[in-house]
DNA sequence: TAGTTCGCGCGTCATAGTAC
DNA sequence: GTACTATGACGCGCGAACTA
C-alpha cells in the first residue's frame, strides 16, 4: 500500500518518506491504544505547515532524540483535517471567551461567525475518496436528472398542491403528474409519482391515475377531473383520494386545501401560508434525515481512517525501533 | 419492579451558503 | 434579492441498561 524509504544520516538523524503521502498527521496516543509505548513522538511546529516537510522528533526511552523528517508528508485536505480545524477554532473561542470574560465582554456575534464554519460531509468525504481509493463516495443528488425523486425537494413544479386531512400532500404538476408526499413516511417513500393512465371507465370528466405503491399493496386510483379539490377517503389501510369539483358534497371528516391560484380572502392567504410552512417543514425534515445519514457515514469513514492511520503509525514506530537498533553503536 | 440514566433518532429552528 | 439547501443546536420521546 505504501512505500516507505528510510535513510540514515551522518548526524544520526533519520529521514523517512512515504510515497503515498496522503496521510494526515497523527500523534500517537501512547498508552491509550494498542500501540506499545516504545517512543514518545512529538511533531515540531515548524514542520507542520502546508507544503513544508514535517519534522518529527522521536524521543527514545534512553533520552536520545531522533529527527524523523517527512515520515508523514504534507498535510492533505482529508477528512481528518477539517474536523481538527473545527475543533481548534472552538478551542480558540473558548480561550477567547476566558479572556473576554475577564474583561467582561463577549462578542457573541463574532463567536457565532467563527463557529459557523460548517463542514460539508459530502464534500469532505468525496475529497477523501478521491485521495484514498476504496473510500466510498457519498452519492451525489442525481435524482433531479434521473427523475426519481427521493424527496419532496425534487418535486416537479406543481400547478397545485393539496393537503389531505392526514397531512399528506398531493401535488399536481403541469404535465399531469401527481405526486403524493406523506409526512409520516421515510425518505424515498415520502413522495410517490403518479402517471396518468386514462384507462378503464372513469367517472364523467375524470381521469384515473395510478401509481405503484412501494409497499406492494397494489395500485391506487385517483380521479382527476381538473377541479380544485382533492378528497381523501379515510377508509381502512389503503387511502383513496379524489379530486372533485368544489361544489361537490364531501365525505364527512375530509379536509381540503384551496388551490394556490384562487386565493382571495385573508383566511385563504393564511391557509396558503400554513401550507407553505408545512411544505417547508416537510422538506427540512427530509433534509435533516439525509444530513444525519451523511454525518453517520462521515463518522464511519473517519473511524476507519483512524484505524488505518494507527496501524500505519504503529508500523513506523516499530521500524524506527529496528533502525535504532541498527544505527546505534554497540557498546559492549 | 419502578425509577433513573444513557444513547439514539427525530422534528424544528436559526442561519450560512448557494443557486437563480 | 429571494428562495432553497445543508447543517449545528436544542428539546423531546423512546427503548435499553442499570440500580435500589
Amino acid at each position: 500500500m505504501t512505500m516507505e524509504t528510510v535513510e540514515s544520516q551522518h548526524d544520526g538523524s533519520i529521514t523517512a518518506s512515504l510515497t503515498e503521502s496522503k496521510s494526515a498527521h497523527v500523534q500517537t496516543q501512547t498508552g491509550q491504544n494498542s500501540i506499545p509505548a516504545l517512543a514518545q513522538v512529538s511533531v515540531a511546529g515548524s514542520g507542520t505547515g502546508r507544503g513544508s516537510p514535517a519534522v518529527t522528533l522521536v524521543q527514545l526511552p534512553s533520552g536520545q532524540t531522533i529527527h524523523v523528517q517527512g515520515v508523514i508528508q504534507t498535510p492533505q485536505p482529508s477528512v481528518i483535517q477539517s474536523p481538527q480545524i473545527h475543533t481548534v477554532q472552538v478551542a480558540t473561542i473558548a480561550e477567547t471567551d476566558e479572556s473576554a470574560e475577564s474583561e467582561g465582554v463577549i462578542d457573541s456575534h463574532k463567536r457565532r461567525e467563527i463557529l459557523s464554519r460548517r463542514p460539508s460531509y459530502r464534500k469532505i468525504l468525496n475529497e477523501l475518496s478521491s485521495d484514498v481509493p476504496g473510500v466510498p463516495k457519498i452519492e451525489e443528488e442525481r435524482s433531479e436528472e434521473e427523475g426519481t425523486p427521493p424527496s419532496i425537494a425534487t418535486m416537479a413544479v406543481p400547478t397545485s398542491i393539496y393537503q389531505t386531512s392526514t397531512g399528506q400532500y398531493i401535488a399536481i404538476a403541469q404535465g399531469g403528474t401527481i405526486q403524493i408526499s406523506n409526512p409520516g413516511s421515510d425518505g424515498v417513500q415520502g413522495l410517490q409519482a403518479l402517471t396518468m393512465t386514462n384507462s378503464g371507465a372513469p367517472p364523467p370528466g375524470a381521469t384515473i391515475v395510478q401509481y405503484a405503491a412501494q409497499s406492494a399493496d397494489g395500485t391506487q386510483q385517483f380521479f382527476v377531473p381538473g377541479s380544485q379539490v382533492v378528497v381523501q377517503a379515510a377508509t381502512g389501510d389503503m387511502p383513496a383520494y379524489q379530486i372533485r369539483a368544489p361544489t361537490a358534497a364531501l365525505p364527512q371528516g375530509v379536509v381540503m386545501a384551496a388551490s394556490p391560484g384562487s386565493l382571495h380572502s385573508p383566511q385563504q392567504l393564511a391557509e396558503e401560508a400554513t401550507r407553505k410552512r408545512e411544505l417547508r417543514l416537510m422538506k427540512n425534515r427530509e433534509a435533516a434525515k439525509e444530513c444525519r445519514r451523511r454525518k453517520k457515514e462521515y463518522v464511519k469513514c473517519l473511524e476507519s481512517r483512524v484505524a488505518v492511520l494507527e496501524v500505519q503509525n504503529k508500523k513506523l514506530i516499530e521500524e524506527l525501533e529496528t533502525l535504532k537498533d541498527i544505527c546505534s553503536p554497540k557498546t559492549d
